[in-house]
DNA sequence: CCGGAAAGATTACGAGCGTAGTCTAAAATG
DNA sequence: CATTTTAGACTACGCTCGTAATCTTTCCGG
């Protein structure tokens, strides 16, 4: 299997964010993109996707003079990772901790209590 | 209001997991309960908790020659912070792609089933 | 064909982190 | 009292990250 993908930072992940939305492109259009969300400098861009590249989060497919970027690592896979280090990291390793925390410390939108409904009536589903 | 305690570190949580777990304790017994569950050299342990200390996230009590140390940081609030650190970076700050994406790619244990169940009674409770 | 622009590669640099080692002051010990 | 031990303070060092600047190669326009 592809080796995994190394964790992505903070700042990169804002340029992943680009690329998800729309793939492959070239450089000029990710740094425009991105500077729409940012004030960040063209250099640090490009920095970062070549930082990117070389983690294999997105891959470059020679396209004439230039590259263009796809990526590797799709938003589920990070989304997952993400989680996963949060739940490790913080709560053990454990789901339920988290929930119990949501419930306790955070206030929970109409649209949370709705997902929460609909993941717990697919689970039910499944059970029987 | 106390000015935040700023974001600590891996290494770091896991001086304060075992203030967590009992406080006021000295650097030395810190140093190994911390290594009951790592390798890491004595001096290591000790620069995490003058880090912590520098941070504001632990505090020191002089007791004759040494201190006693306490955590500042609550768990609860590290938790919240981190939780909410994932929810903004990673799923735009909303919940419910969050609790969605993991009704989709992880497989809940009956504790998971159990504690959502309570979540959601206790939500339905306190909406009417 | 030549000089400038543009894309990418390389280099930079300070802060924070993981991981310690050294220095200092004070206390305990012989 | 002189010496050893020890808790804590200070220093270190390589790596990643945020944030670029500089260098190099290549193509385009005149």
């Amino acid at each position: 299997m592809p080796n995994p993908v190394p964790a992505i930072s903070e700042a990169e992940s804002r340029v992943m964010e680009v690329l998800w939305r729309k793939a492959p492109q070239a450089s000029e259009d990710i740094v425009a993109a991105v500077q729409r969300e940012s004030d960040w400098h063209e250099k640090t861009i490009r920095t970062l996707l070549g930082r990117l590249l070389g983690k294999g989060a997105v891959s470059a497919d020679k396209d004439g003079r230039r590259y263009l970027y796809a990526p590797v690592l799709t938003r589920e896979q990070w989304q997952s990772q993400e989680s996963r280090s949060l739940l490790d990291r913080v709560f053990g390793g454990k789901l339920s901790p988290l929930l119990a925390h949501f419930s306790e410390h955070e206030k929970l939108g109409a649209k949370d209590v709705a997902e929460l409904r609909k993941l717990l009536a697919a689970i039910e589903k499944k059970e029987r």
